[in-house]
DNA sequence: GGGAAAATGTAGCCAATGCTACACTTTAGT
DNA sequence: ACTAAAGTGTAGCATTGGCTACATTTTCCC
């Protein structure tokens, strides 16, 4: 292999660094509304530990974006496009965390690496490990 | 699953995005000088679709942090510490291709889900990968 | 209803990663 | 040897994503 790539690899790495935030942002806050019934901007900084300044502007850039609504001093709410974005995301995660722990990674380990990897899994990657899972089960 | 995470997610973000970048143009450097000898700012511009001022400041932060050497107008060495960065990353990078190969996926999808996948790869999950291709070999 | 605590907002700072435009060196070709 | 092309360097700009410090608004409890 090796010299298979050359050329737009990285051509991602540009804006989709943005939409790896979007999605993880998303899958929050639908899982705490879900928790919780509201998501506040305090949930978000303690689950990615981050300042509430960050959060507050990552998700001004979501609403800019079409993600999120919010008002001033209100809890967070996703727009259609935004759950959208959180259920292919969570599908995705499952996925992978789950087909992880078929071939025998751990439960804390399945869990950390889905994190870092459900937004660099294409739908024909993530097809076979749905596959996989199938025949396995 | 689900609640598995919470805190700690992400905490990576931070810094680790910068160590992806360390290892792409690592093994990027390592195999430019395998095939050409030597490496130029030009060939990475290539490479990661980027101008040549990105990589040239790139460069500039590798260096900082003891990856690569250069001097002006001069190409590309890495540091022993580049070279191990290069060697440890290629073969992740493998691993994970022949992996996704061995389930299935298209040498076009493995060759480009790989790259995005290969940093978020811990050694267990590494490992669990590579008994999976001896089991099936 | 008033005050403290919690949650948000704003100002202003930093580093990383991207760019274009322009200047300067090297390299190559005649 | 000179010039043109290729490769590098520098200046200056934008965006993202991180922070602290301080101001403001809500909430909650007495």
């Amino acid at each position: 292999m090796a010299r298979t790539r050359q050329q737009n690899r990285h051509s991602r790495t540009r804006s989709d660094h943005a939409t790896e935030l979007a999605e993880d942002y998303a899958e929050a806050i639908a899982d705490q509304i879900d928790a919780q019934g509201t998501c506040r901007a305090v949930d978000l900084a303690a689950q990615f530990q981050v300042s509430h300044v960050t959060v507050n502007r990552t998700i001004g850039r979501l609403q800019r974006d079409g993600y999120v609504t919010t008002k001033p001093y209100a809890p967070i709410e996703l727009t259609s496009s935004g759950q959208r974005l959180a259920r292919a995301s969570r599908k995705r995660h499952q996925v992978v965390y789950e087909f992880f722990l078929a071939i025998g990674v751990s439960e804390t380990t399945a869990a950390a690496d889905s994190e870092g990897i459900e937004h660099h899994v294409s739908p024909e990657t993530l097809a076979k490990m749905q596959d996989f899972l199938e025949k396995s089960s």
